[in-house]
Parts: C-alpha cells; structure tokens; sequence
DNA sequence: CACGAAATATCCCTTTCGGGAAAATTATCT
DNA sequence: AGATAATTTTCCCGAAAGGGATATTTCGTG
C-alpha cells in the first residue's frame, strides 16, 4: 500500500514540470506562487500550505485523486468551483 | 476537468471520518495532529500543511493519487520512505 | 570556460498550529 | 417540545514556520 509522499509528490511535479519544457520560475509564475515556494515543493519540504500545492499541480494540468480505502477513487465534485481558494 | 480543491478534500475527509465512526479529536490523535488543524482542513482552510494532510489522509487508510495529463495515475513510488517527513 | 538553471541565504511580516476550555451547534432521549 | 448529552467550533497565547522578493552561489551542460 503506497502512501503518496510529500517527497514524491515534489518528484512528480518536478517531472511533470521538465516533461512540459519549463523553468522552475516559469511554472512559478504559472502557478501564482513564490520561485522559493517552489523549489521547496519540489524538494519534499512537508509543511508547504496545501492549497498552492493544488495550484502547481493545476497548473500542469494534474489532478489529485483521493483513494478511498474501498477502491473508490474521488477526482473531484460537480459542484467545484473552478476557482479554487488557494490563497 | 475536475481539480480536486481543498474545501472538497476537507469534505472527503470528514466523510470517511464519520464513515468510520470517529469524531474530530480521535481522528486528529489517530493522525498525530492537533484537533484545530482537524478542524480546519475538514474546512477547507488552503494554507493547512501538505504533510499533515496526507498524516490524516493516511490515518483514515485512504490514499493520495496524481493523475497526470496523459490519463497515467501515479499513486506511490516503490522506493517510497515509510516514515513520511511529516514534522 | 561561459552561460543558463537551480538551489541557498537573508530580510521581514504574516500565519499556522497546538493545547485547554468555553461557546455554539447538533443529536438524542423522555 | 424541552432538556440533556455529545460533538464541533472558536478563542487566546506563544512558539515556530511559511513564503515572497532579491541577491548570491553552486551545478550542469554545451
């Protein structure tokens, strides 16, 4: 059973981030979110706020899922609104 | 295209809790957290820790997942650490 | 060797988070 | 309905950390 990682989870996104071409600073800037804030998600660092994590990984066209000990995956809501409250 | 935000991981969360019959504090002390930050994320508060998050994630056996734009989902690394640097 | 990218360091203000208890909200029982 | 019990939420305090901006240093690559 794999717990997805705030390291891991700072390696995918530095990889999504090459796979797309572009600087840290760049997807910073993507994102809405400081260059620090950045180098520090994608070193792991596990007490970055949550809502900018989303930020980033929207911003490369991720998305998050929540497994559910049933096997039910949750990717997200009708109701969401688009506009997330990061911030 | 569904992100996942932090106001509905907050809502999964408080429903998995109340799935498995706990209350706040008791899901808050299963997760190593304090009963206030509980209370926030089941909130939806954005600026709540990453890491706490996937404590409490974790704690309720759920798990985290990225789907990444290609339709791959990325649920853990085999190389993982056990012992997430939460704190 | 030189250039661009990435990682660090510092300054500094804002904010989180924990703990305990009170206050408010919700659920339950007679 | 009313009262009581249970659960959730808020408040206060202080210690600790986040993170934006910028300048500097280290690293990697052609």
């Amino acid at each position: 059973m794999l717990m997805l990682n705030v390291a891991t989870i700072g390696q995918i996104i530095r990889d999504e981030r090459k796979e797309l071409g572009l600087r840290q600073d760049e997807l910073a800037a993507a994102s809405g979110v400081g260059l620090r804030f950045l180098v520090e998600l994608e070193r792991g660092k596990p007490t970055v706020q949550m809502g900018k994590v989303l930020d980033v990984i929207s911003a490369l066209g991720c998305e998050l899922q929540i497994k559910r000990p049933d096997g039910i995956v949750i990717a997200g809501r009708a109701d969401a609104p688009k506009k997330d409250e990061a911030e």
